[in-house]
DNA sequence: GACTCGTGGGA
DNA sequence: TTCCCAAGAGT
């Protein structure tokens, strides 16, 4: 909900003043009326067709515009679009995916990151069947309640698909609103700040399309670099741009350096090219994902011990799989180094651990960095030294492409 | 507030 | 190669 406007005074038109002389101070009732409607004019006239999006004039499918947020957090438009299609093919409303197999919506959301919101999407569909009638709350408020619905989403779900005039701020409105407002301020100490800013200018009409409006300019108009301010409906109001310093807002404050952790993990088949895979716990990293088994990751090479004690079974000839699978999360380097071994048929049962065919791999829920590990060792396995052809005929189609995450 | 939590693409 | 970044949430 905006903030009340911090002045009455609404007509000072006269003077072409330059924008906002008090630095990240709040907009006047005229001068956002006004921005408001070009943004819209703009917005009418450029907006960006996307999966999720209702046509204009159209109504938007409370489920879609949800599904999407989820998905996009962090995460760009161009790699959310497939998985979004597809979530939407398996389960076209928010029934069907309360009633799936969350093992199922892992799967489906592999490769796409931060795991967590694969958990809680189907936690919250569940919640919206069994508390809410299967329809998601049309209040900002109660939206916010749900799993894994912050703040941001809420108001995006608010305003988009009921047309609230909640105030959506994302890494887009904020550069976008830091650049126009001219705040000099750090992020993330500068979100309250341009939390009010956005509140303040959110419309009572068309609330949605604001919403999307900002997304837009800033992803075609407002970018992070060279923006295109020539183009912008806002550059008249803009005071990062009439200062020449647009390029240096927002501002961020510095951030750590990441460590690199290292391990070994362990490419253990059976004689059918089977592969040992395992379960991580639920929470934390790679949470609820499947995985070869591994050591701990940690800042230090893990040593004979350590490689013995985490081998999933004992007594394996190992051989180490040239080369360093390398790796980067959020906040650390990851190098792998990989052993692979081999059991006769019958393959034994590994406690915690199930054997998947080669052929299964593709559909398990594989994180990426496990896609690496297993391309990696199966590619190398096959060009190894014994000639035994291990890895077969199962690479050419079972999606684990390589990349450059390997070397050696 | 500070951390944790993935991935792929672009400069 | 390295860094930055993308419609953030949970703890």
């Amino acid at each position: 909900m905006p903030p009340a406007s911090t002045s009455s005074r609404a007509g000072k038109k006269a003077e072409a003043a330059p924008p906002d002389q008090r630095p990240g101070g709040l907009p006047d009732a005229g001068s956002r009326r006004d921005r408001g409607a070009r943004l819209l004019s703009w917005y009418d006239r450029h907006r960006r067709v996307l999966p999720w999006r209702a046509a204009p004039g159209e109504r938007a499918d409370p489920y879609r515009v949800w599904l999407s947020e989820i998905m996009l957090q962090q995460t760009t438009v161009a790699t959310v679009g497939p998985y979004f299609q597809e979530f939407l093919r398996r389960w076209p409303t928010v029934l069907d995916l309360a009633a799936a197999d969350l093992d199922d919506v892992l799967r489906a959301w592999a490769g796409l990151g931060y795991y967590a919101r694969a958990r809680n999407l189907h936690r919250c569909a569940v919640a919206v069947a069994r508390d809410h009638g299967g329809r998601f709350p049309d209040t900002e408020a109660e939206l916010r309640h749900l799993p894994g619905i912050g703040d941001y989403t809420a108001a995006a779900v608010a305003a988009i698909a009921f047309d609230r005039p909640a105030a959506a701020v994302d890494g887009n409105v904020e550069r976008v609103l830091a650049r126009v407002f001219r705040v000099e301020e750090p992020l993330p100490a500068a979100k309250p700040r341009l939390r009010a800013l956005a509140g303040a200018l959110v419309p009572e009409a068309r609330a949605g399309d604001h919403t999307q409006a900002l997304f837009d300019l800033g992803a075609t108009i407002c970018t992070p670099r060279r923006p295109r301010c020539i183009l912008c409906p806002w550059q008249p109001d803009c005071a990062a741009s009439a200062a020449g310093v647009q390029e240096d807002l927002p501002r961020k404050a510095a951030k750590a350096e990441k460590p690199t952790r290292r391990g070994t993990a362990f490419l253990l088949c059976d004689g059918d090219g089977a592969v040992l895979l395992r379960r991580r716990p639920e929470t934390g990293l790679l949470g609820g994902m499947m995985e070869v088994p591994s050591t701990d990751w940690t800042g230090t090479v893990p040593g004979a011990d350590a490689v013995r004690a985490a081998a999933p079974l004992p007594g394996i000839g190992w051989r180490p799989v040239p080369g360093t699978v390398r790796h980067t999360f959020t906040h650390f380097h990851l190098e792998l180094e990989v052993l692979a071994g081999r059991v006769p048929q019958p393959a034994p049962s590994v406690p915690g651990a199930v054997w998947v065919p080669r052929a299964g791999l593709e559909a398990e829920a594989l994180p990426t960095v496990m896609r690496k590990v297993l391309r990696h060792a199966l590619a190398a396995d096959a060009a190894g030294p014994d000639g035994d052809g291990l890895a077969g005929d199962g690479l050419a189609g079972d999606g684990l492409d390589e990349d450059e995450g390997a070397d050696g």
